[in-house]
DNA sequence: CGGAATCTTGAGCGGCTTCAAAACCTGTGG
DNA sequence: CCACAGGTTTTGAAGCCGCTCAAGATTCCG
């Protein structure tokens, strides 16, 4: 509807409905469902059916994956333009592979598993964007998987924090402000709270990191570039 | 050609091109290059441009990931039916971001990108195909970073180990057959050689796996079911 | 102020790595 | 047939990193 279509035009771009036309664009958001969700409300279970994809338009959220042991995993942050639910895209009906919770009091677009599927049979376009969503994943993935494996809890959690900074940091005066908690940054990097804890410690005293209450600011040398990963070891 | 159609007449099947109609089928095999490698030839190489989806049709294959640092770390293994390079099915130009090497002799289909691209198009059930291994994908990286990240050693080369033996055992009279070196689980496991070996000596001496050189038998109990993790465990 | 959540610090331990050395297996060529 | 060289696997001993557990400090909010 009107309301969609606002939500969007208000500078937001999305990968999933990047290039398409504005006619194809206007058609696809007017069969759109805009719902509101309060922060910590969990969107998407694991393992239920994926009968709706999600855009998130406004807000924060991020994936995360409950291990058969029950461990709780976190993987990625969204931000406004992501999408999540997106098993619903495929031809067969599958089951999420990953929960999302909402960190903020957010806005997202919803269609159902048959809508989508209809409009991907319409816009070609947008199967090619959901392909592009999925290689992007898989990408993050082999990183994640590349720095985890076999690095030391330093340079684990050196790469999380950075991947964090550069995707969901606020630029403030003289850093970079993430909003985590340092459970999060265990449960992100599969170390303990007290691990993560004596890191951060260390990189404060060394003035590399500014730690607060549910907050951390990586502190940018001069250029407005991140610090490599080089500068955040030892 | 007839040589293609015949490559894939003989009961194979791939995610790739499967719920295709004969008569598509037939028209995209009828523009795919058949091309033959030698064991240990490596396909596609890590970063370069993503010009060619390959489709492995006999021999094996295995995912290479090589790290910043140098280390050279193992993900899947792959069996006919099974595609690679498959960043060239994308609509913006792309790399591979994984290498690929042959463990046999192996015949492959290769398709252009402009040429997979363009099929793509006339058959959108390709497109699905695509993204439903993709999803596949995300799938197997979640199921491993479940294992990896947080697990001791033991359930760790547990997981792997028992991996293989589904992905591309062979069946013998009294277990599966894995053709893998200690050296090939340390790489995609995170371990050390020297932690694979010992962990196997133990399991062999409780008579859960058979080691020889250059290959692993994960003994089966009675059923000819997988043993579960638990059974590997101490 | 009191309570809950977050964060810090310390001490001890255990599992995995590291390094060194030797045993083993396999195909090759004399 | 045996010796040899290369790759693979095993074993041992030492050391360190990160985990575990316990206790306390800090921050925030009602």
């Amino acid at each position: 509807m009107t309301t969609s279509g606002m939500a969007l035009s208000a500078g937001l771009s999305s990968p999933l409905l990047d290039g398409l036309l504005p006619r194809d664009l206007h058609s696809i958001l007017a069969v759109a469902t805009q719902r509101d969700f309060l922060a910590s409300t969990v969107v998407v279970n694991q393992g239920d059916p994926a009968n709706t994809l999600f855009l998130l338009t406004r807000g924060r959220a991020r994936y995360f994956f409950l291990t058969p042991e029950g461990r709780r995993l976190l993987l990625r942050w969204l931000v406004p333009g992501d999408v999540f639910g997106g098993m619903a895209i495929l031809s067969r009906p599958c089951f999420y592979l990953v929960g999302t919770e909402l960190l903020k009091d957010s806005h997202v677009l919803a269609w159902d598993r048959a809508v989508i599927r209809s409009l991907a049979a319409q816009h070609p376009k947008l199967m090619d964007n959901a392909l592009c969503i999925a290689a992007d994943y898989v990408q993050w993935d082999l990183d994640l998987h590349a720095t985890l494996s076999g690095g030391s809890a330093r340079q684990k959690l050196a790469a999380v924090l950075l991947g964090l900074a550069r995707d969901i940091g606020h630029k403030i005066p003289d850093g970079l402000e993430v909003e985590v908690t340092n459970e999060d940054l265990a449960a992100a990097t599969g170390l303990t709270l007290f691990t993560v804890s004596r890191l951060l410690s260390g990189w404060q005293r060394k003035g590399m990191v500014v730690k607060s209450r549910g907050k951390v600011v990586v502190r940018l040398s001069d250029s407005s570039s991140l610090p490599q990963f080089n500068q955040l070891l030892s």
